[in-house]
DNA sequence: GCAAAAGTGTTAAAGGTACACCCATGT
DNA sequence: ACATGGGTGTACCTTTAACACTTTTGC
């Protein structure tokens, strides 16, 4: 390892200016929500925002963000690992290490804050809500979970000279008690020839969140997506013991599609061989026992 | 848009020490190779290098990288988008714009450069040959392509209490005519109850590439590999007009598997719809002419 | 008995993998 | 004539999507 005062002996590090560099985290966790008595309980993802501080009536333009939720997150230390600033973070909202991580994506542009040159790496954790304090965090920071959700409002395509461009219109819905979120996100397409370009753009809106922090939600909402498919991530979400239904809950609110539970089953168990029963049951239910199961371990993905 | 002196009036925005941030780009191609006489040539993969200044008979502890071969790439300008800086750092190594270009990864461990902190963003961006210019840049720098290629060496499964540890060795090699460099990369997946993590490492070795660019060349391989699947990125590969054999050649190089060609056939042309059918055929070969494809533009992914 | 979910049998369509074969070209 | 790839017919198996039905529980 290297003494700290020869790193940069050589060097002036400071003859330009820089930008900042943070860690934005997207903490997500599944719960459930009744939706009709004597039945299973849906899911729901939630994710953990902070309220900013300021006064809600005042618009300071040069940080128009003030008292809006966003996403938790800070600097990264000049001595500190990437990795381990968002370790770092996630450890000092939750309590909680040891859990799924994984780095979304990094944000770029110049204005995204306008208080200072800020480039910011999002992490996506997922939590267990069982393993969670009702506190998320013992700061003075108001934090709280919110319901999560995206719908896709509306879909246009229109065909140019050599391929076309296609703008899809979500809503990024946040609700939680007393508050109520709302902010639009546009994924733009354009397949020209042979290249396609993605870009994710969110609408300035004055009861929205902060920063770009909707499109890094959505971004982290569409990874979870696209992953829970082909990986073993949504068991990062489920406790130690569960049943297939519960799991087919999460699956369905994770892909936002109605899934057939017969083939749901063989699927987890026989197929792919996700799941592993236990001798445990589920009871209590004014309906037949379910049996419950645990991930498997030795499951490896193809 | 904001001027740029009001940016950080209220500010201080040299209080504390910052790491530096970089672009690092993956620039790659795919070029033929002769293999045997009369038949059909391979498909390689190549990768922009560039050689690093120094003497290579000279240890200095403060730049052990120096008189390497590393990534093209550069800082971040203060008042410039990260998409920016990569796109500005494309077009003066190669002097094409308009391809397709992702960011892939951030990569932040503390002393991964050791003359300074340095946080850095790669950037892939994929090249069609043909559009290419002989020389890469114009600026005096020592720029080459490399013939790319990852080869899995060994594969270790060890048991633990609630899970495994699989370690894959593999070595990343990258040859030009004068030159060969061999880089060993191992991937490490430790599963442990419901939580697996994955880690890149590379083995420093002294005949190998600067920095981690073993690794970052190595993670935009395995990107490449898996968005090949579900994704039309090949094309920018391909010129405007190819024979399915070509197309076919490129999709194995890319995901290391031999194709059946029967099958690839109907799945480009039937199934996935991803190519059409052109009047224009290929001649002067010692075999049955093959009609020209090119890509579909209104295919989209399902 | 009823509502609700647990859990199994079965089938038809779509996709993946493979063998076998004929055709057209330059040398 | 021959080597080499172009291109098609077909068969088998797996995966996916779906309908139908029996069982068990609390109220």
């Amino acid at each position: 390892m290297i003494e700290q005062k020869e790193f940069l002996k050589d060097y002036d590090d400071s003859k330009y200016k820089k930008p900042s560099t943070t860690v934005d985290m997207i903490i997500l966790t599944a719960v459930d929500v009744e939706i009709k008595a004597r039945s299973v309980p849906d899911k729901v993802l939630r994710v953990l925002l902070i309220k900013r501080k300021g006064d809600p009536l005042v618009v300071d333009v040069t940080d128009p963000y003030k008292a809006k939720w966003a996403l938790p997150g800070g600097f990264v230390n000049y001595f500190e690992d990437l990795d381990k600033a968002a370790i770092r973070e996630l450890e000092e909202e939750t309590n909680v290490s040891d859990v799924y991580m994984e780095q979304l994506y990094t944000w770029g542009k110049v204005y995204r804050d306008l208080r200072r040159r800020v480039i910011s790496t999002s992490y996506m954790a997922l939590v267990d809500s069982s393993k969670l304090n009702v506190k998320a965090g013992d700061d003075a920071e108001d934090a709280c979970w919110f319901d999560v959700k995206a719908t896709l409002l509306e879909e246009i395509k229109t065909q140019t000279q050599t391929g076309y461009i296609r703008k899809r219109t979500y809503e990024l819905s946040l609700v939680n008690g007393e508050h109520e979120i709302k902010d639009t996100v546009i994924v733009t397409k354009v397949m020209e020839g042979r290249n396609s370009k993605i870009g994710l753009e969110y609408l300035d809106n004055p009861s929205g969140l902060a920063f770009d922090h909707a499109t890094v939600i959505f971004y982290a909402l569409e990874r979870l997506k696209n992953k829970v498919e082909y990986t073993d991530i949504a068991f990062s979400l489920m406790p130690e013991l569960f049943t297939l239904t519960e799991l087919k809950k999460l699956y369905e609110v994770i892909t936002g599609k109605a899934i057939y539970s017969r083939n749901f089953r063989d699927k987890m168990e026989k197929q792919k061989k996700m799941v592993i029963e236990t001798d445990e049951w589920e009871s209590g239910k004014p309906y037949k026992p379910a049996r419950l199961f645990r991930f498997n371990p030795d499951w490896v993905e193809d």
